[in-house]
DNA sequence: CCTTACCTTTACGTTAACGTAAATCTGGCT
DNA sequence: AGCCAGATTTACGTTAACGTAAAGGTAAGG
């Protein structure tokens, strides 16, 4: 049988608050077991988690993160769904091309940032 | 003399809000000039503005960008703060790093997702 | 002079994403 | 039995980043 956790367990592994993770199930994008009262997470829900936080990590809200999640599975979805799926898939490409771009425009800001501080250290020793 | 903008041009030519300009403003990381009243914007705030505007594409909050938009200008700063400048440039090259990689692994999440997407179609025809 | 089209300030409202606190319930140890 | 650590639910609080609405100033056009 595979590994399960609790939620602290969760919690600390990937340094999120537990709150944080009855958030994210709140929210649908997480549906752990449960013994009796308590909730069992598998190694499903790790991964999961591990999307949101790295959704996040890009600035992804957490709906974003919801439709990644929601489209990590589609086997259900009738045609018209799946054609949404592929449409969303495309424009979320768009998006992390679009991104890629304004951090490799932000790495040169900061290149030139870092010139002109040590220019200025120079003119003040 | 060099071009100056009215803020709904502004607004406009950066498809944001005349209200989010202000905005931005109130918070310390737009200064534009008067005329009477009126905001006059010119070519340093237009770049100021396309900052920020690319780090809320990259998930930066506006207190982050407006890190940015402070050490863009580093002269007048003493060394104490022209260190603590450099210290943060490093601290945000590493974030980009770590976004890249965010960034490419969603990327490849997207491939699967597809993957399985039109694997799901077929089964359904 | 009146309207129209912008501009302004001020102030309250809204949404997302949790934080925080209180009350309760459990399993295991001593 | 009693206690403690960690789990749960419920509910209210908080922050960021604006949106929205009201009330008013101003310059150009008819």
């Amino acid at each position: 049988m595979s590994q399960t956790y609790s939620i602290s367990e969760l919690a600390k592994a990937l340094d999120v608050t537990p709150r944080a993770i009855r958030f994210y199930e709140e929210q649908g994008m997480l549906s752990p077991e449960r013994r009796g009262q308590e909730r069992v997470y598998s190694s499903r829900d790790l991964v999961a988690l591990k999307l949101i936080l790295r959704g996040k990590r890009i600035g992804f809200s957490l709906a974003e993160c919801k439709e990644l999640i929601d489209m990590y599975d589609p086997t259900g979805g009738n045609a018209k769904q799946l054609n949404r799926f592929l449409e969303k898939i495309t424009e979320r490409r768009g998006q992390l091309e679009q991104q890629m771009l304004d951090i490799q425009q932000m790495q040169l800001e900061l290149d030139t940032a870092e010139e002109r501080c040590r220019a200025a250290m120079e003119r003040i020793p």
